[in-house]
DNA sequence: GCCAACGTTGGC
DNA sequence: GCCAACGTTGGC
């Protein structure tokens, strides 16, 4: 049973829902994922029109601004070769690479942010995974039901 | 800035 | 394989 609905978290300070918005066709690689739960969610589970939430944390306040769309599939994450990259990992080789990323496209923004203090009080999302104790994932599943409720809060609009 | 929770590393 | 030390995440 694979999911059909992600999140993704960003620090805004580092990369934001706007900067998604604003980037080229809209559209951004999702490097620097090193952490191999999230990396398998990436390689064995995002497919292509897949609809991502997106999660600003260590943000004021932390919430859900919009929805992505993934648009290319798990490919090597080439800033895992690159010694001056701060997510270079010299045991990742071009020929057996440890780290993918996948393409995101901003597809709507919140025109409600949806704070974490206002997820955890929706009755309906007691399992989501971001809501979880010590949950750390910076990529996770999100069921049919929790993405179609905070999409709800969210208001959407097209970007 | 604090610190709890978690993942990773490395000695043994 | 165990587990203590360490580094990181991320809410507050």
């Amino acid at each position: 049973m694979t999911s059909k609905f992600w999140l993704v978290k960003s620090e805004p300070a580092e990369f934001s829902f706007d900067d998604l918005v604003t980037s080229p066709g809209r559209t951004t690689c999702w490097d620097g994922v090193r952490n191999y739960q999230a990396r398998n969610f990436m390689r064995d589970g995002m497919r292509k029109g897949e609809l991502v939430l997106f999660y600003h944390s260590n943000a004021d306040p932390a919430a859900v601004v919009g929805v992505a769309r993934i648009v290319r599939e798990a490919y090597p994450d080439p800033t895992a070769f690159d010694a001056s990259d701060p997510h270079f990992d010299p045991r990742s080789r071009a020929e057996a690479p440890t780290w993918v990323m996948v393409d995101l496209q901003a597809v709507e923004r919140f025109t409600h942010a949806v704070a974490l203090d206002a997820l955890r009080k929706v009755k309906g999302l007691e399992k989501m995974a971001l809501l979880q104790r010590g949950s750390r994932l910076s990529v996770q599943p999100v069921t049919s039901g929790e993405f179609a409720l905070v999409r709800g809060l969210g208001q959407p609009e097209p970007v």
